[in-house]
DNA sequence: GCGACAG
DNA sequence: ATCTTGTCGC
């Protein structure tokens, strides 16, 4: 089953099959129990190395409570919408070393808002099967509706459906995209997301696990 | 054909 | 993502 999205070559035809796959997996319905922790992934680059870091924070403190990493080596390049096949790998070997498993998984990337509809936050979802959000810092795909001011979010369009939001999250700064990843409804993704701003552009399971891997990049 | 294009 | 000091603004 994972074997199946997650194509070891680099066969176009197989990659495009796999996403589809997954898309066709993805809930965008909420799915997920009490949320008491939250996880940020993210990865970092040294060399051919690609290191992936998780952190579990507390959902209401914002405390982080567990980290772990992996080291892999990085054996796909850097292609728009297929970003899953060069970070994926990383993120799966982290989340494996964990010693509890997190209520939600909040990932640096796209969701549903990606032309396949198969972002790697959905990716990710659907190999763990578990509810996760997506966050980006620039638009892949889709149109955001209007313009906004602090603390607002403008609808991300694209073929006539409502994929994520854009969202302003701190002043002087440039807006987040967020979209739901897997199990988790458009309304609750931007709840979340809101939940987790912490006077920072972006929200602490990713701002946290992004200053986590930087960390063990240094130290190697 | 040309430009856009998560990390 | 990554190479990188100082600097402008809130």
């Amino acid at each position: 089953m994972k074997r199946d999205i997650f194509p070891s070559g680099k066969d176009f035809g197989l990659l495009i099959k796999a996403q589809e796959i997954v898309a066709s997996c993805a809930l965008v319905e909420d799915k997920f129990g009490d949320l008491k922790t939250i996880a940020g992934v993210d990865q970092a680059f040294l060399d051919d190395k690609i290191i992936s870091g998780i952190v579990i924070l507390d959902y209401n403190t914002m405390d982080v409570i567990e980290k772990t990493y992996s080291i892999k080596d990085v054996e796909f390049p850097y292609i728009p919408s297929f970003l899953s096949f060069r970070e994926g790998p990383a993120i799966i070997s982290a989340f494996r070393s964990l010693k509890t498993r997190p209520d939600l998984l909040m990932v640096d990337g796209c969701g549903i808002n990606h032309p396949r509809s198969a972002g790697l936050a959905t990716h990710i979802g659907v190999a763990l099967d578990m509810a996760t959000i997506g966050v980006a810092k620039k638009l892949l795909c889709g149109i955001v509706e209007k313009s906004i001011n602090i603390g607002e979010y403008s609808p991300i369009i694209l073929h006539d459906q409502y994929i994520g939001a854009s969202l302003l999250s701190k002043k002087g700064c440039n807006p987040i995209i967020i979209a739901p990843g897997h199990k988790v409804s458009l309304n609750s993704t931007i709840d979340i997301v809101r939940h987790c701003l912490r006077g920072h552009k972006l929200p602490e399971p990713i701002r946290v696990a992004h200053g986590y891997v930087g960390d063990i990049k240094r130290k190697l």
